[in-house]
DNA sequence: GTCTATAAGCTGATAGAC
DNA sequence: GTCTATCAGCTTATAGAC
């Protein structure tokens, strides 16, 4: 029996440890990219940052590509959780601003991650079919806070629709964008742009009215 | 006499050469950015393709940041001159529009080079103070177009601020920003983002009615 | 003087043997 | 996990060609 759980919790053990070593060479890669760029981001570094050698981290990730391809993923779930976090019991238009605020919000704390997300600053680099997925369901989630808010009236009814869509993103990868570029370091809600994101989502509706 | 013109001529057909030679290598070093992503640009690249040996480029630019840095003075003057070319003779919320319609065609038919101008993804390169002058220049240009807009009593008072400057460039930005991640080769006025514009255009107006 | 080349130092990605 | 090796890129030093 003692064979037998030896058998069982050794395998764990090591799979435990290479699960907490991927998780470690995630975070170091977050943080050389936030000094150094998305495309700053080099194995050498992140070894360095580890204690270990650079073809070392062979053993976790294929390729430098592999390792941007798994930060995107993880990154699309998180902004995907922040913001269905801030939604939690809320619907139609105050469901989306509150989501749309929080992704903001996650945006700017995690600046290195949202350009891998939003901007594709690394051509060679083509995100997963599961991170697009993920994008896809974010969209999603948009898309049915805008069809409550078309339910209850709070929007006319081309409110619910891919135009409408397209438009708030537009409007929130605006201020996201300028924030990022030109106040490297101010948070989300201070600072010149991101003050503006309540008076794009009050044109936003304006743009739907009911009726 | 004839001694005399040789000593003036053949430093400015050298000096000439060098400013061809120079001319050619910001067009190859362009190209590259365009296949490869503002980050891809690599000096070896444009040596390959200019037929000469890397080392000789160190001629005409000091470093691979020097090369960025007159990419993006020239590309702020290019930006800018097409914007101007398109508000020649208007004004007022008829040249902002005018104008900003001719950056957002400019940014998407120069992508890599409007990248570098205002994602900044080269987070060590920093634009030298005469390429932010022309920035502040182009930012003048479009506050000299709403004030007239707010004279000629197309928009509200409020129209003629800082405040407004924001809003816009955060509009524009949001419209470029997004054609340029998730539609590459679609140009300006055609998929699914640039034809918003505008309509951001008409919200942006609504902000600021006249009264 | 000015351009170009070759050589070499340094860093980084990555394959392969141990 | 390592060490070794290859290859590409930026950059400097140096020497020859025009």
């Amino acid at each position: 029996m003692s064979v037998a759980r030896d058998e069982r919790q050794a395998p764990d053990r090591r799979a435990l440890r290479r699960l907490q070593t991927i998780e470690e060479i995630l975070e170091l890669a977050e943080a050389v990219m936030t000094e150094h760029g998305v495309s700053g981001l080099s194995l050498s570094e992140v070894a360095r940052r580890l204690g270990v050698q650079p073809p070392s981290l062979y053993k976790y990730f294929p390729s430098l590509g592999a390792v941007y391809e798994e930060l995107f993923l993880r990154g699309q779930q998180r902004h995907l959780a922040a913001m269905r976090a801030a939604m939690q019991g809320r619907t139609g238009l105050d469901a989306l601003h509150r989501g749309l605020d929080a992704g903001g919000r996650w945006a700017l704390e995690h600046r290195a991650l949202a350009q891998l997300l939003f901007w594709r600053p690394v051509p060679s680099f083509e995100p997963s079919p599961e991170g697009l997925a993920v994008s896809a369901e974010m969209i999603a989630v948009q898309r049915t806070a805008l069809r409550e808010a078309v339910s209850s009236g709070e929007l006319g009814a081309a409110a619910d629709s891919d135009e409408a869509i397209h438009l708030l993103s537009t409007l929130i990868a605006g201020v996201i964008g300028q924030a990022m570029a030109n106040e490297p370091g101010v948070p989300w809600g201070a600072g010149r742009f991101s003050p503006v994101f309540p008076r794009l989502m009050a044109l936003f509706a304006a743009a739907y009215p009911p009726g």
